[in-house]
DNA sequence: GTGGTCTAGACCACA
DNA sequence: GTGGTCTAGACCACG
């Protein structure tokens, strides 16, 4: 079961880390179709937040065709994101996790690493996902 | 000069946008002490935003130091982040391009890579950054 | 510029009238991309109901790449439904009318031609909507 | 016997759906008084839904006076709705027919159809059935 | 003034 | 107890 939390910090909206972490959670594996998310009052508790900005958040998730609300029995992953093989996956992490280690070593804080990826990313983009295109996606979230 | 672009349909607020390509461009390097920001007007036409919004994003770097708005002259860089060995970092960049080509070729897309850092930053987390302790995976929001 | 209207004593949600109002004119014609929708305000007070219902359905316009919001300028209509050539869709329309015309004649009230309708539509469907399909579109509104 | 079939991803109740059916089924003529509805078990394996919802279905056609439920035996049309001539209705539903086909032809889909009907009925309505007065054109969201 | 987020709380639909 | 809708009102982001 997957684990929210929200930085109330952040200026990104509560409902919007929401909705990212479940998408985090369906591109690395940790969430799949059948799971069940967290009982909106579950997260209220957990999170802090009002009951609303959680709907809010697994409405949005519904309409883009990822997860279900079932009346009176809850929420649960019915879509899947990237779908790379789990396999490839692990291996990529490890070795991004060694990278990361040196990064820290070197005195990199976490920031420095997002911020690297980004200009990374950024260098050479893959048309594969959509940076600037307005499609029929979301493209809510982050922008760099 | 760093250049400036702004994402509308995030849910991100443009100025926080703009604040959060400074602080990126400063911690990889492509902005140092000395250096000139884009005039006011000249975001405002390249992305299309209120002169108000821009005003707003530089007068809250300006409050944390970053940077300095020199009457009739423009608005320069005058602070640091992150502050990593341009050398080192150079290197780091090097690595992670070549494991992003590597990710890139098992078929992930962007999105993947982003939530890939971000779960294995979340695993071993150093407490040298933000607030919140992640649970799945996360700890990447971003910061205004 | 479209006229909502929202029935209080519908078992549909005041919110997912609006969306509905708008996606019919969409179909018919009577909006198109580069319209203007009313303003959240306006249709607080022509409707009275409360801003965040109005929101919130166009939220799920928006989502659905139906609408685009631009901040401090209103929201418009960017995307289109169903397609059909407007003068085929003339003539239609006019036939309709002079059957609906007959039925009235014939003591029909608005809920006998809804009916027949409803009834003529899935006696043989044609599977270029999606009745019962629950894909990635949004398939809420109303069912027969 | 009618045949119930409830939508999950509708906006409307389950138990309106299955109201709204008898009352469209005792208007087109397909039940008619001494009929007998579908045992509330039967209803819950075919739909999936909870007795209660089915339950509360019933108890409000009957308190609407439509049906009657009789212990032990089942649950019974007794009223009527519309009224109008069977074979006027018949050659009503013929043209209307012939008609959903040429739309269809040119290209239609239901939905288009319906936004279409509403539209025509809103333009000209009769002030026999429900409240409120279109403005574009819809005067269609449901009365359960 | 325009859209957008969040809160607090009431009430409904469903299992 | 689970999700869902609506209200009332405060405050923010943008033009």
């Amino acid at each position: 079961m997957i684990n929210f939390h929200v930085d109330r910090s952040s200026s990104v909206p509560a409902y919007a880390q929401l909705v990212r972490q479940v998408r985090e959670a369906l591109r690395i594996g940790t969430l799949r179709p059948g799971d069940q998310l967290p009982t909106v009052r579950s997260v209220v508790t957990s999170c802090t937040v009002n009951p609303t900005t959680v709907l809010k958040a697994y409405r949005e998730l519904e309409l883009s065709g990822l997860v279900e609300a079932r009346q009176g029995a809850g929420t649960f992953v019915t879509g899947t994101l990237g779908g790379a093989d789990p396999h490839v996956m692990a291996r990529l992490r490890g070795s991004l996790a060694r990278w990361l280690d040196q990064a820290r070593e070197a005195g990199l804080e976490d920031e420095d690493v997002q911020a690297l990826l980004a200009s990374v990313i950024g260098e050479n983009p893959t048309r594969r996902t959509a940076p600037p295109a307005p499609g029929v996606g979301h493209g809510k979230e982050g922008a760099a």
